[in-house]
DNA sequence: GGTGAAAGCATCTGGTG
DNA sequence: CACCAGATGCTTTCACC
């Protein structure tokens, strides 16, 4: 899939807002706006964009506490734990690493208590460190031109 | 903010698919498009919506390689990192966060060569650890009734 | 990539419980 | 106060160039 200028300005503009009307992005890249419609459906088949979502605070919805949980699976439980780690809705996202631990997953909680019931979750599956999130500095900056 | 049962299901929708039309998302929740909006613009005053965003793949964008990077400060050095760490278009997400390691961030990468000069700007801030993501396992998944 | 007509949508207004 | 219904102006969509 060609990234030309044109597509990274569209990219851009959704990524910063994705409820952007075509007309409006077409206004402000000077193309109109079923030429906005034709490039948005290609970067979409192509899966450049894999999607649209709503930024939603877990603050204001509740989770007073963010961390970051490492965890280094015992012998046989990696395999089981990421199938299971899809149905924890703490988990905001989890990733596979290499080195010694496993597993990163940064994860929402309503309070201390909800954080030891859920830490007591993964106690089967492996070894845990927790760290909590003090202030979350960069918030999902835009993809730009590689 | 009052999160009732109508709000909840337009941020799952929404979360699901920030472009869906009002019309769409009255049509789902039984109710009409301008109390659709209504709500939507006080969620968002409330800032429970903090904004919409398309998901674009890095390694669409030409971004091979994803890792997770710890960093120890030196001393004295927190605080101009985290200030000049706006600026590094590989940070995807930052968090300052408790204990040994001050922070945590997801960078995206071309190649191993840029691995290796990012790490180089690092270094004057402090001692880093890196893990590279051999996979994505939970993607930004939605924020639910706490 | 543009244009123009038709269908659909957002938004404003006024009105109801 | 949250919602609905109808009117108006944008927007999307589809034809075609």
């Amino acid at each position: 899939m060609s990234l030309d200028t044109l597509n990274w300005k569209i990219l851009k503009l959704l990524q910063q807002d994705a409820r952007m009307s075509n007309a409006e992005i077409g206004r402000r890249i000077g193309i109109s706006s079923p030429a906005v419609a034709e490039r948005i459906k290609k970067l979409e088949d192509a899966e450049v964009i894999q999607g649209y979502t709503a930024y939603v605070s877990p603050f204001k919805a509740g989770y007073q506490l963010k961390a970051i949980i490492t965890l280094r699976a015992f012998m046989g439980m990696l395999k089981p734990f990421l199938e299971k780690v899809k149905s924890f809705d703490e988990v905001v996202n989890c990733y596979r690493i290499t080195g010694n631990e496993n597993i990163v997953m940064e994860v929402v909680l309503k309070n201390q208590k909800h954080l030891e019931t859920f830490i007591d979750k993964l106690i089967t599956y492996g070894e845990t460190k927790t760290q909590i999130v003090l202030s979350h500095v960069v918030k999902d900056s835009e993809i730009k031109p590689a």
